[in-house]
DNA sequence: ACCGGACACTAGCGCGTGCAAGCTACAGTG
DNA sequence: CACTGTAGCTTGCACGCGCTAGTGTCCGGT
């Protein structure tokens, strides 16, 4: 046998086996606008290409479009919870539909590789809260023009703050009136975090609630015990938690200084996390179904790359308050 | 302004700006072995290079080359924790190191969209336990054909199994003689969770101790209420868990029960994630540092890309167990 | 019978790079 | 002085595909 390396697939096979040229290949193959071909010619190349196995060459495609039709989607380096996995996937099934490629990248701190779109040449890199200065610098030093959410642009996405908004309504409808917040310390979350404190304090004031009193708390270190005591002695009955995880630190910590959650202290996560069902006394927390946002995000990222008209409404992030053991009434 | 927009720096621009051929350009920039550049004609090059910001087509690259220098790591769809992210991150930049691109993906169950080695035309695809069936088929299709681990290989990752060594030991060092196994039911780990529980019995039988009881423990319903009462009535006194979800679920119905934890139960989880610490009470735990096992791989990747030589030794995982609140002396 | 135009296609360039093959000047050799 | 060898380049093709600028054919109108 000559050929026993099989060689791949290419148009010009298909043109071949179908009796025409490659151009008229290419021209059914990506259904090019301004072209008449005969129903005949088309069907036979069809067939020819699902016979054959045609598969295009991705990086040849790039390089004569000039376009990658890859989106890269930047992630936070925090856990990709379920939250995020919907997002994700909402987005990829929505940028897949119209031919784009997603791939998601998590950059975190201590990353000693050159970022992935120095390489990816994505023609649009998406974000999920605004880009620092330096990684817009970096963006721009690859070439990239296209970027979501867009430089200098507002921070954030539509949506992210209804979350927030449950939890102090929550407390509210249960009696509470001195609120706490618990902030996450980590520094990636910073965005996010002030984001939301800000939603709590504005939702905080306008149900005509006392002044937050706000504390950050790792739970690497004896903050979250810190914060709660000092809670505790300013009268504070429930706290906000930016997400599951500080809520987790926080009902800990005040377990273990002789605290009831939720009889002395109420406690409401957020993101829904499994770790909010395992938790003993189990976390009341928010749950975001994010499809909506993953399909607003991956059709802005598609206006950017094609121009095609961006979505109309904004995103459609449905949230709802998931009630559980460590919140109850005041007094109760 | 003629050219107010940007095109691209190409090799081209290089060499007219270096006045040498485009051939000169590549064999500078790639090193080329075979060819012999003087080193007045090389600084100029690379001088020039420098000055325009050049940075090499990707696609073009991969179309002359026939290869596109991505390894594409499939993920398993559970969450990232440090490990992964530790053996992520060691990988990525040992293949940065090699002039390779890591692209990280993660399939998951209800994903709608093109896998996406279907568009990248990964050279290596890397997973973490062995592929199923289908996926191979798949990645077959796609004209992939460097896979690791290698179909009809053996299966799993060397050092993998260490941690639930050191789980059985750590309670039969506490002086448990009756323990059970808490298996997860996710399918998607089912791989791995065999893996351990293997590894569990023959640690168990290797140290004389009696049978392991084996449950699948799953946080959303009553199984792991109904496994901690087995259990109990069955006179076990230690539980070695999948991983630390299964241990929080396990601990989770042992308080709920009435049981104390550690005092009638003790559990170790594995992998040390974050709710392992923030767990009431805080979860024994195994930690792994997983950078050995990203180095490995990698290098298997880069043998199987390049044929460069394959790592000497097996993966160096190393792993600790890290004592918490969890687990106590029997009888204690 | 001739012409214009719609239709259905083809020839071929360009994308940016890697690399094989060839070419030139010059040093060294007989 | 002709010849060989080699360092240091250049020429040019290949990679697979998108797409512009055509080319030929058929058909209705005058």
């Amino acid at each position: 046998m000559a050929d026993t390396v099989r060689r791949r697939i290419t148009a010009a096979d298909i043109a071949a086996a179908a009796g025409v040229s490659r151009a008229t290949v290419g021209f059914v193959l990506n259904n090019t606008p301004g072209q008449t071909i005969s129903e005949g010619t088309r069907q036979r190349v069809l067939a020819e290409a699902a016979r054959l196995g045609y598969r295009p060459h991705r990086a040849a495609q790039t390089l004569a479009r000039g376009r990658s039709r890859i989106v890269l989607f930047v992630l936070p380096d925090w856990p990709l919870e379920h939250n995020m996995r919907r997002y994700l996937d909402e987005a990829a099934h929505v940028l897949d539909e119209a031919g784009f490629s997603m791939v998601a990248y998590t950059r975190h701190l201590g990353d000693r590789s050159r970022p992935l779109w120095e390489s990816l040449d994505p023609d649009v890199v998406v974000g999920f809260s605004a880009f620092d200065a330096g990684t817009v610098k970096s963006l721009r030093a690859s070439g990239i023009t296209k970027i979501f959410p867009q430089p200098g642009g507002r921070a954030h996405l539509p949506g992210l703050s209804a979350g927030t908004t449950l939890q102090v309504r929550h407390l509210h409808e249960l009696g509470h009136v001195r609120l706490a917040f618990a902030e996450s310390p980590d520094p990636r979350l910073a965005a996010l975090n002030a984001h939301r404190l800000d939603t709590a304090r504005r939702t905080v004031h306008d149900l005509g609630l006392g002044e937050l009193s706000v504390h950050s708390v790792d739970y690497r270190d004896g903050t979250a015990a810190q914060a709660v005591g000092r809670w505790h002695r300013a009268g504070v009955t429930a706290v906000v938690a930016y997400n599951d995880d500080v809520a987790a630190a926080v009902t800990g910590a005040a377990l273990r200084s002789g605290l009831s959650v939720p009889g002395d202290l109420s406690v409401v996560g957020h993101d829904d996390s499994p770790l909010a069902a395992l938790f003993v006394p189990a976390l009341t927390s928010v749950r975001m179904n994010s499809s909506g946002l993953g399909r607003f995000v991956a059709q802005e990222a598609l206006h950017l790359a094609d121009g095609r008209p961006r979505p109309s409404g904004g995103a459609d992030v449905d949230v709802t308050l998931v009630p559980r053991d460590s919140t109850a009434p005041l007094g109760a």
